[in-house]
RNA sequence: GCGCCCGUAGCUCAAUGGAUAGAGCAACGGCCUUCUAAGCCGUUGGUUGCAGGUUCGAUUCCUGCCGGGCGUACCA
């Protein structure tokens, strides 16, 4: 609807063009949804924008236009408010032919044309030296909502998930796996504060020596070297130096172990979450294919790398960044700047239309120096969008839960999940603007989970699943569409309910623009006031034949909206609660 | 110190530069002999952190303060 009328603005102002009573060069006219219900279907402050341009008042400017749009069966009326909008009514007969158009297409309502454009969306992509954590969650609900509201607005998505399974992190698994698989050996030893301190590590640990025995036992003392002097991290790596060498090419045994487990735990977590991935993008693949050298070439070639202390720095100053960054380091080892610049290079030669990585809002300083690095490979860095999600801060008990992958003590996302349900999980993420701080109260949402409002919105869609439980059982039958006469839907509740479900595709195409799959949770929560709110005040199965059957119809229509929208959540669409 | 994000009802959060700033929860008062009461109807609740600026018009844009989060590695 909204497309037919803004049209007719469109027309309108053209023939006022034509007839030499606007100039032609005026602001692009805009409709938009008035808050207020008093203020119409639909308004445009068109006037107001143009008035300077066409030097005249305001006002003055929205009754010619009004005297230009004629009479169209869609409006019922125009009005000029305020300084100078104007608001049209729409027709209630107008959106009546909405209801056979939600039926026919049923869950495939509200899929938009298809655009030609292809999008590679990358999301969580967290360390696998750890379960997923409820802060991962928050991601992996954004992203993969998002996904299914860009698939559904018809861009060509793919889902990508970066593993980063090359650097230091996961060689602090390995060792700390070790450790523990020492200690499940009968080696008694003091975890060191730098290892990952999570249960889940013994339990990698227990099932390594299940598979290789005792083949991976050294002697502690090779390797549990004491600090001396040494700074914490330098002596973790000195430590994983050693175990490397004691291991030989065992190493890579215990340290694929590890990644294995962490990995296999993830896509699983996920899964079992309703987020599913095209793609796990290997950082070790990449360096093992030499694209990181690659890339760095290609800079060295422009004159972006120079040497400095051994290691080798992108001039990162020249693009906009605060600082240079290190790619090599004096040990000669890539950094993870290093790989993630041959990562995106590969991004675009793979040629999508457009790039958005999900990231943590912890790595907002890294959006420069990437961008940086893009504009310095002759790419164009606007093609990539990153889009960041601010942490869920956890409360526990009133109290602010601690995150911390080393100390192991963190809610973890499988934790969650079983506690509070996928559904009420997913919902509660998305409800919130992914770039607005969160404050996430466990026992709120495991205590009070019934009050989630996902249930509110599930439940609207069961209670119309059990009318037509009861039609069947009745042998009321739904009637034939062809003979329905809608108009005689007139009701207040009908009205709102007809006009919530028109804007259904509008939201759609917003939500996917903005990058806001939050819009289709308060959207699908709307609608379901409005089909409470009719499911009260008026009787389906009593109503008198022919009545009953547009009445069908209607909450027929507005089910498949809500299960469509519920689906873009990647929330479940109950028949019975 | 510098950079990014944020500050809206008691709480959790919405609001492409628009009109009287909205929901949910909580609180209070009503509604089940009829299709699911996880529901509906109503009431209460605000100096949009503070101070300026831009303009017809600011929660939204700009500047400065105040408060919170994050970042500021040859970690990822």
């Amino acid at each position: 609807m909204k497309q037919r009328i803004a049209a007719l603005l469109q027309e309108a102002i053209t023939n006022l063009v034509v007839a030499g009573h606007l100039p032609a060069d005026l602001p692009t006219p805009e409709l938009t949804r008035p808050r207020q219900e008093g203020h119409g279907d639909f308004s445009t402050n068109f006037p107001l924008m143009a008035a300077k341009a066409v030097g005249r008042a305001p006002r003055i400017l929205a009754a010619d236009i009004q005297g230009a749009l004629g009479h169209s069966p869609w409006i019922e009326r125009v009005e000029i408010a305020g300084p100078g909008f104007l608001n049209f009514f729409v027709a209630d007969s107008a959106l009546l032919g909405l209801i056979p158009e939600i039926l026919a297409a049923g869950k495939h309502y509200g899929e938009l044309p298809r655009k030609s454009t292809k999008i590679l969306l990358e999301f969580v992509s967290a360390n696998p030296n750890g379960p997923l954590h409820v802060g991962h969650g928050r991601g992996a609900a954004y992203g993969d909502s998002l996904g299914r509201v860009l698939a559904c607005a018809g861009y060509e998505v793919q889902r990508e998930y970066y593993v980063n399974d090359a650097g230091r992190q996961m060689d602090i698994l390995a060792l700390s796996v070790w450790l523990r698989y020492m200690e499940a050996a009968g080696t008694t030893l003091v975890f060191p504060e730098t290892g990952y301190r999570g249960a889940y590590v013994q339990d990698i640990a227990h099932a390594l020596r299940e598979k290789v025995g005792d083949t991976l036992q050294r002697p502690l003392s090779d390797i549990l070297i004491e600090a001396g002097d040494q700074d914490p991290d330098a002596l973790t790596d000195a430590r994983i130096a050693r175990l490397k060498a004691a291991l030989g090419t065992q190493y890579q045994d215990l340290h694929g172990f590890g990644l294995k487990a962490m990995l296999a735990d993830i896509e699983d977590d996920l899964k079992a979450f309703g987020v599913h991935y095209d793609r796990w993008y290997s950082e070790r693949a990449l360096l093992e294919s030499g694209a990181i050298e690659r890339a760095l070439d290609r800079l060295r070639a422009h004159g972006d790398l120079y040497e400095e202390g051994g290691a080798q720095w992108f001039r990162a100053t020249h693009y906009g960044d605060e600082k240079d960054r290190v790619v090599v380091r004096e040990n000669q080892v890539t950094t993870y700047f290093a790989s993630d610049i041959a990562y995106h290079l590969d991004k675009y030669e793979r040629g999508f239309d457009g790039l958005i990585d999900v990231w943590g809002a912890d790595h907002h300083g890294y959006i420069p120096r990437v961008m940086g690095a893009l504009t310095a490979l002759g790419l164009k860095p606007e093609q990539l969008q990153v889009l960041l999600v601010q942490f869920a801060i956890l409360y526990r008990g009133g109290v602010r839960a601690q995150m911390s992958t080393r100390s192991g003590d963190f809610v973890t996302l499988r934790e969650l999940r079983a506690e509070v349900g996928n559904d009420a999980a997913r919902f509660f993420y998305v409800l919130r603007k992914s770039e607005q701080h969160m404050d996430f109260d466990l026992d709120l949402a495991k205590s009070q989970s019934s009050e989630n409002p996902v249930y509110y919105v599930q439940y609207a869609h069961a209670r119309i699943m059990s009318v037509f439980r009861q039609v069947e059982e009745r042998g009321l039958g739904r009637g034939d569409l062809a003979q329905c006469d809608f108009t005689l839907l007139n009701t207040p509740e009908e009205s709102a309910l007809i006009r919530t479900l028109d804007r259904y595709t509008e939201v759609i195409e917003d939500a996917a623009a903005a990058r806001e799959p939050h819009q289709v949770a308060y959207y699908v929560r709307e609608l379901a006031s409005n089909v409470h709110a009719y499911y009260n005040a008026h009787a389906f199965l009593s109503a008198p034949t022919g009545l009953r059957e547009v009445r069908l119809a209607l909450i027929g229509a507005a089910r498949h909206v809500l299960a469509n929208g519920l689906g873009l959540l990647g929330v479940s669409a109950p028949e019975t609660m």
